[in-house]
DNA sequence: CTGTCTTTTCAGAAATAACTGAAATCACGG
DNA sequence: CCGTGATTTCAGTTATTTCTGAAAAGACAG
């Protein structure tokens, strides 16, 4: 199966990028793939685009199945399985920071409750254990600030995230119209944007 | 040099992770072990609390240097390089993000461009094309947010993450007050202010 | 059940990444 | 300069990950 160019340089920067983003080359190309097909494909036809073997594809796609980023589709009439990405790319995203999150983030936050709760702390390690705790606190806060933004429908999320800084006006307004916990320090202006 | 069980656990952990973090093991542990430090560590007292050879402690300090997460100090009265890693744990997450998206998202949203001022597009790409533009646009969106929260002071950028759901209040409410509100799809064009 | 088509598993090969020790380079006091 | 100690480089080794082909397992029509 021939690739058009467009779609050869898409697959194969997928491909490259992969490793920096802790997939594999063949995961990233399948993934990119199946990202620009019109239709479902199938494995033979991924081995086809990409030229590696049909273990491979089916290695790749048990992974990717198991990140949630590509879908099994049924074509009636045809035996084999068939597969395609998200349709919805902010879906994609919800996906992929979720599972990052999991993978990477989630071990760590529960390590370091482990580590605060350790009974036989000696008091040399009295500043490490604080610095574990303010490391525990600044990933509560993110994963927290990720809970609350998961959650919003997505045409609320995107507003929030064009708005970007400029939210930033009401929690430091003349009104401070929620007044939660802010804390103002020294040194603290008004740096309208 | 004998770690506590404290420290001994907190460093395998970020070993362990360094995989999935896209560091090996050796950059995880001398991070942790330099995070957890209370005075500024020369490459022999890493050498010695983790067990790993002179050079490749030099390479993992260049590697962490290399992402700005760690510090070269002098000792007065020392000849030897020391390091720490930053203090401000919020500046080591703005560290962080700044060169993950450097490594990670800047050279595809490059690539991106590129595709899709292509000349040659055929018609067959028209969809293909059209994903593209759709990601790029999506990354665009995210990394200019990033922009925007990079650019805040760390306290406002705290009152921000803590407000999390909650400021959606200000962009849907019944005055819908800034008006910022629909859905992207496919086709759309990006419309950022 | 049997035969055919499809997918998965897995042991070993190939490729990549990490690590080491030795040698080279660097920095600086004398 | 020279000598000493610190750091970096790098070729070779070890460890890990990725990929393959062959065999096993699964699914379904007849």
């Amino acid at each position: 199966m021939a690739l058009s160019h467009l779609r050869q340089e898409f697959i194969l920067h997928f491909g490259e990028m992969g490793s920096r983003w802790g997939i594999n080359r063949t995961v990233g190309q399948i993934y990119a793939l199946l990202y620009l097909s019109e239709r479902p494909l199938c494995a033979d036809d991924i081995v086809a685009a990409l030229g590696v073997s049909r273990s491979n594809v089916s290695m790749g796609l048990k992974e990717l199945q198991g990140w949630n980023l590509v879908l099994l589709r049924h074509i009636p009439g045809d035996r084999r399985d068939h597969f395609t990405t998200l349709d919805d790319l902010w879906q994609m995203l919800r996906t992929l920071v979720a599972e990052r999150r999991k993978r990477e983030i989630d071990p760590t936050l529960t390590k370091l409750r482990d580590l605060e709760l350790l009974a036989d702390t000696a008091p040399e390690d009295a500043v490490a254990r604080a610095r574990i705790t303010e490391m525990r606190e600044l990933i509560e806060l993110l994963t927290g600030w990720h809970d609350d933004m998961a959650r919003l429908e997505t045409e609320r999320l995107v507003a929030l995230l064009k708005m970007g800084a400029r939210l930033q006006k009401f929690i430091s307004g003349p009104a401070d119209v929620l007044s939660l916990g802010r804390v103002r320090q020294k040194g603290d202006t008004d740096g309208r944007a």
